[in-house]
DNA sequence: TACCATTTGTCCGTATGTATG
DNA sequence: CCATACATACGGACAAATGGT
């Protein structure tokens, strides 16, 4: 079946922290702009072939690092400039 | 069937906060001392009649808090005075 | 107003991994 | 090695918010 490139089950680190990280460097290397949408958490989680509970835990990590902003019913974006946390 | 006393699924507050609020409020009382150990949070889902998850919600909420403290393998505890965040 | 599709949030239950003693 | 306890990961069901028809 197909394996789901950027996550490894066996690697030393955690599913939900190899899942953000990937997402973070899709950010910084500008593939997901500020103000972009990201994919419903749900979709991510079977792009990713992870459970949606981990893609939460990796959503609720690049949220804490002001990476991401989320709202109920709209979707998860990348958090646009004018919104950043000063450092 | 025996419900659940301090959890009311019914009410306008999430569960897992009211669980949350239930042992802000024994340590508060006192009727759980600071070091005191907690029950196991398996052992506090069923106690509460609410899911595992729904525990580790509200022990999150607490530890953010700072009320409480977790340790892998040894259990949880109500935040010592010694640990106790400045303000 | 009412309805509906989309999306995030909560809650449940289970299995496996990891740390402690 | 074993028992206890927290951590991660999985998958599913229902609720709530949002925006458009």
């Amino acid at each position: 079946m197909d394996d789901h490139p950027p996550v490894d089950p066996n690697a030393p680190k955690l599913i939900y922290v190899q899942v953000a990280d990937h997402i973070a460097a899709r950010i910084a290397a500008g593939e997901l702009a500020p103000g972009a949408r990201l994919r419903a958490e749900r979709d991510l989680a079977s792009e990713y072939g992870v459970a949606y509970d981990t893609i939460r835990r990796a959503t609720a990590l690049l949220r804490e690092r002001g990476l991401i902003i989320t709202i109920v019913g709209r979707g998860t974006f990348v958090t646009p400039e004018d919104q950043r946390p000063g450092s």
